[in-house]
RNA sequence: GGGCCCAUAGUUCAGCUUGGAUAGAAUGGCUGCCUGCGGAGCAGUUGGUCGAGGGUUCGAGUCCCUCUGGGCCCGCCA
């Protein structure tokens, strides 16, 4: 919190100086110069340069003189020391190191929500992920969409958003087809072998039927019967369709429960389709004009939306037999997610997540309806974030657009700051070379393959993970090998989550992560372990200490933080007094990689006190007493950061 | 043909939204540091025409234009 009130108050102090010189204030920013030149830095005097015509370093000289040093001298109290123009223009601050210290340390070690600003004041949030077909196991590709909404999720959450988080399931569609074709026609056993996972079985299924399908057109006909039969909805076949889907989405879940992520709903695409929702969007669009009937030229019969920008065609909404379009059908799903159609739907309890917290699904059976208490208010979000990989963006951006017309608001302006629907879009996860080699696939010269459920190439989720738990494995059994197994199989299996999460959101939503299996084994480095290392640490001296309550912040010890003087010291304070920036920032622009960047740097600042200033061996008492202080104050800051990206504080690995 | 994205050290990436002080990590290679609060760590060293060219600017990795290379999208499929 300190050094946003740091920020605010230079920022206030200059706009002052500046308006008061009879200057227009023009914009300037506030940054952390390198630390030779003090704690903070301001470019105001180049951008006045121009407008006063003078040279920026009398600028600067002339804002301190006249302005910054009265200030400072009228306001004892300020979070600013002192105040110094550099030679090549800029004005450099220094902090009130014991004041940010004393301000920083109380609040991280008193307030249990440090670092989690106020950003959404209870703004709903709907967020959709996962959304993986119900005919398959997730792959890498997959973990890469669900740990980010997920870590979304709890940013959101931490910044008072009320989050819906969805996962949409398209149990209606061919590849659903496909899985009981090859069960009930193709001859595949009903069961997987032992120890194979149902979905992972059906994925299999589903790569071998497709492959089948060229040489036997008799199966492909049946995938015809199958599917026209999943869409009346009534027969055997059908009934045997959805008992499918349900026990692979099950399997699903327990794969993202098992990354630690969850979820607040099922929408079932069949639901959708028989809800009568399509209709009434439908009439939404007709009467609002977007829908327009075509008479003539290449789209002669249907209804489209018409091109609005540059670059793009007419899209078709119905064809001229009638039926709604791929994209059309995921309109009304939107516009149920804003609250612009009526809600068709009951809710009931699904199941209970690994959180303890309860997964409804959606149903068109009133009479399974749980949430006559508490209507658990799933839909009419004010803010809408489907998070879908960037190949569906052309799409996505026509949803947005229809559904920013529909509520009247202009989508590029953000006129209507209540209704919004964002993509959040994502590159893909590609296979590296090597790791394509050994599906058996040798690319040549290229850099990475993408992968294909379709073809079989693709590295299974559960997969890597137990890979990973392996890997730590073997490092949690040598370091503590009087463990029984089981606690290190429990260790193992978090930093193992831990390992892949970050990895899956460490780096920008715009770059290809070629997924490399050897690679992904690395625990050392810029990983998640590394982060929960550094949080073991802190806890083991925190464990160590003689008097736990020395770190009690009612002993009225923060005079004593100013012994906190070290550059390994301040540079701690400073990091810790961060977080909140960096999660309001990280919250704003829906960026979950800032959080670990910030978390991993956190974690750096602290080894290398750690490796410099002792603690435990520290001779003065007093001073003994601010370091555990400070220890404690870091453990909390990085355990809050972990929590929005899930990765798990570990006391010991 | 049209649209979107990417290009920074051998490799994987920060930094670009909001231009500013010697371009930072990690990893790999080489070398040090455990009778010391946990060596999954720390330090040193190696390694960069910031894809190319032009423009704007007092100042460009960052903004604009062109080009090159790579990826994705553009159906009355889903």
């Amino acid at each position: 919190m300190t050094f946003r009130l740091l920020v605010n108050e230079t920022r206030r102090v200059i706009a002052d100086a500046v308006s008061s010189m009879g200057c227009q204030v023009p914009d300037f920013s506030i940054s952390e110069p390198p630390k030779e030149f003090g704690d903070l830095s301001c470019n105001i005097a180049f951008q006045l340069a121009k407008q006063l015509r003078r040279r920026p370093f009398e600028i600067a000289t002339q804002i301190i003189n006249i302005h910054l040093k009265p200030y400072l001298e009228a306001h004892p109290e300020s979070l600013i020391l002192s105040v110094e123009p550099h030679q090549a223009g800029y004005i450099n601050f220094r902090v009130n190191y014991q004041r940010l210290a004393s301000n920083t340390l109380r609040e991280a070690l008193q307030n249990p929500r440090y670092g989690y600003p106020d950003v959404g004041k209870g703004l709903h949030t709907i967020i959709e992920h996962t959304s993986v077909n119900p005919n398959k196991a997730l792959h890498v590709g997959h973990m890469r969409n669900a740990i980010l909404g997920d870590t979304l999720h709890r940013i959101m959450k931490a910044t008072n958003h009320h989050v819906t988080v969805l996962n949409y399931v398209d149990d209606s569609g061919l590849q659903v087809a496909d899985i009981v074709v090859a069960l009930k026609f193709a001859g595949f056993a009903a069961k997987p072998p032992d120890g194979v996972k149902f979905d992972q079985y059906c994925g299999e299924l589903y790569v071998k039927i497709n492959d089948i399908y060229e040489s036997n057109p008799l199966l492909a006909e049946k995938r015809k019967l199958v599917l026209q039969n999943i869409e009346e909805g009534k027969s055997e076949l059908a009934a045997f369709a959805s008992e499918i889907t349900r026990r692979i989405l099950e399997e699903q879940l327990i794969t993202c429960w098992r990354m630690k992520v969850r979820y607040d709903l099922l929408n079932f695409e069949s639901q959708i389709v028989v809800s009568q929702m399509w209709a009434r969007s439908f009439e939404l669009l007709k009467k609002s004009g977007l829908a327009v009937f075509e008479t003539e030229g290449k789209n002669r019969g249907c209804w489209v939306i018409k091109a609005h920008e540059g670059g793009e065609d007419d899209k078709v909404l119905v064809r001229s037999d009638g039926t709604a379009t791929y994209m059309a059908k995921d309109i009304p799903y939107a516009a149920w997610k804003l609250g612009l159609v009526e809600d068709p739907f009951s809710y009931f309890r699904f199941t209970v997540q690994w959180d303890g917290s309860t997964l409804w699904a959606t149903t068109l059976d009133k009479k399974a309806d749980d949430s006559i208490q508490g209507n658990p208010n799933f839909n009419s979000g004010e803010q809408v974030i489907t998070i879908i990989d960037s190949r569906q963006a052309r799409l996505q951006k026509i949803i947005s657009w229809v559904l920013s017309q529909l509520t009247g608001g202009s989508h590029n302006q953000n006129q209507n700051q209540n209704h919004r629907y964002y993509h959040l879009g994502y590159e893909a996860v590609t296979l590296s070379s090597e790791t394509a080699k050994s599906l058996g696939m040798d690319i040549g010269d290229k850099q990475f393959m993408h992968m294909s459920g379709r073809k079989g190439l693709f590295v299974n989720a559960d997969y890597i993970m137990d890979n990973l738990r392996s890997k730590a494995h073997e490092e949690v059994k040598t370091r503590n090998p009087s463990w029984p197994d089981e606690h290190v199989q429990r260790t193992a299996e978090e930093i193992a989550i831990s390992a892949i999460r970050y990895n899956m959101v460490r780096q920008d939503l715009d770059k290809i992560i070629t997924f490399d299996i050897k690679e992904s084994l690395s625990l050392e480095g810029d990983t998640g372990p590394y982060l929960q290392y550094a949080y073991a640490r802190s806890q083991r001296i925190l464990e160590k200490s003689a008097n736990p309550a020395v770190y009690n912040p009612s002993f009225g010890m923060e005079e004593q933080f100013a012994a906190l003087i070290s550059e390994y010291e301040v540079t701690l304070v400073k990091e810790i007094a961060r977080l909140d920036m960096v999660v309001e920032e990280a919250a704003k622009s829906l960026s979950p990689k800032s959080v670990a960047r910030y978390a991993y740097s956190l974690a750096t600042v602290f080894n290398l006190f750690y490796e410099k200033v002792p603690v435990l061996k520290e001779s003065d008492s007093d001073i003994m007493r601010a370091r555990l202080a400070l220890v404690k104050a870091f453990g909390l800051t990085l355990r809050n950061a972990m929590a929005l990206i899930g990765v798990t504080p570990l006391e010991k690995m």
